[in-house]
DNA sequence: GGTTGCATGTAAATGGTTACATGATTGT
DNA sequence: ACAATCATGTAACCATTTACATGCAACC
């Protein structure tokens, strides 16, 4: 599913400009879906322009940059329900913190905690943003539908988190990593990333 | 968290070959956590036998084909730690399930239909994996932790959509495709993927 | 005076997926 | 026979992220 699709997906909704796609997948309707950077929707509704597939107009605010308010066309919504109608593509999940975490006996205690602390925070974070998203209201069940699953998903996420924190606490190093005592000190220039 | 730390995470744990590093991350521990294919871990694992942050040895089998199991040196394991101490990214989705579910409006009830469903039987397949993956037994409690919370999410998730599936049937279009109607047929040539 | 939010855009770097290529063995 | 599992690897293609570039307005 690339940024084309997701920008058509955002119009058909409603008119918007670039940044204001944007602001739905980062704190709108579609924050619990899929994450899309400028430098994704720029070029994509460039080319959606020039396919026809939406239309631009330039909308002046006081107070405000102008704005390029997108709308898309008919055979934008004919061409973005030929691309839904294909069969989705698997979940896909990228948990750097969870990958992390795992590891959690071999890093010291403190760590971890921060670690985790940071992540109730983010989820608490991403819960707020959706709940405060305006979708939920007079959207059709379908929009409510999905934004209720974001949300059930967050809550869990935090619930369990803050469940099992302690059993991570008591797991974790104190000071010294105890598991990895036979390594020599982290030195290397760069590390594996 | 490229390709590189995520090898060098998985042989933490345990030797192993690229097939089984893959096998890791599709059905086993870090399967709720991230993705990684063949063309990525292979090139990898080059890559770190290069900087000697892990060893190869070949292991004949009878009925299968030889393998390569690698091993994390010490530095290997300096270099993982180094790599997870930098502060892990935010949680990435990609869900185009729900994405196109969103839409359901949209489409025929029959594909919305056959949408929820195959999306329950996927998470009902990820949540299998990871049940019977062994790691939950014997392994130290940060690793179950993971595990359960994988768990966890997986199970909330398919009981979201058991108990929401009705919801989404009773919004979607019986037949025509209401909400569409003034659209040209769908004929263009791709589609916006 | 500094930071945040609004607003658009480009280009380089990164790096991952997909498809291809190969091949043995086991189960149907 | 045919498909699936085990097993490794390459290369082209694809796309996204990140960083850079710019500028105004509001708030602290």
């Amino acid at each position: 599913m690339d940024a084309k699709t997701l920008c058509l997906g955002a119009l058909m909704h409603d008119d918007a400009s670039g940044y204001e796609i944007r602001k739905l997948f980062e704190d709108g309707l579609f924050s619990a879906i899929h994450d899309v950077s400028f430098g994704s929707i720029y070029p994509a509704l460039t080319v959606l322009l020039e396919r026809e597939w939406v239309t631009c107009r330039i909308a002046e605010q006081d107070g405000r940059p102008d704005k390029k308010v997108y709308s898309i066309t008919e055979s934008g919504r004919a061409a973005f329900l030929d691309a839904i109608s294909t069969p989705p593509a698997p979940d896909k999940m990228r948990s750097e913190m969870l990958f992390v975490l795992s590891f959690g006996d071999y890093l010291p205690r403190a760590d971890v905690m921060a670690l985790v602390d940071r992540y109730i925070a983010e989820y608490r974070d991403r819960l707020l943003a959706l709940e405060s998203c305006s979708c939920a209201e007079n959207a059709p069940p379908v929009r409510k539908f999905v934004n209720d699953f974001g949300l059930k998903m967050y809550k869990t996420a935090i619930a369990f988190l803050e469940d099992h924190r302690s059993d991570l606490m008591n797991q974790a190093n104190g000071e010294a990593n105890s598991n990895v005592e036979h390594l020599t000190p982290v030195t290397a220039a760069g590390g594996a990333s």
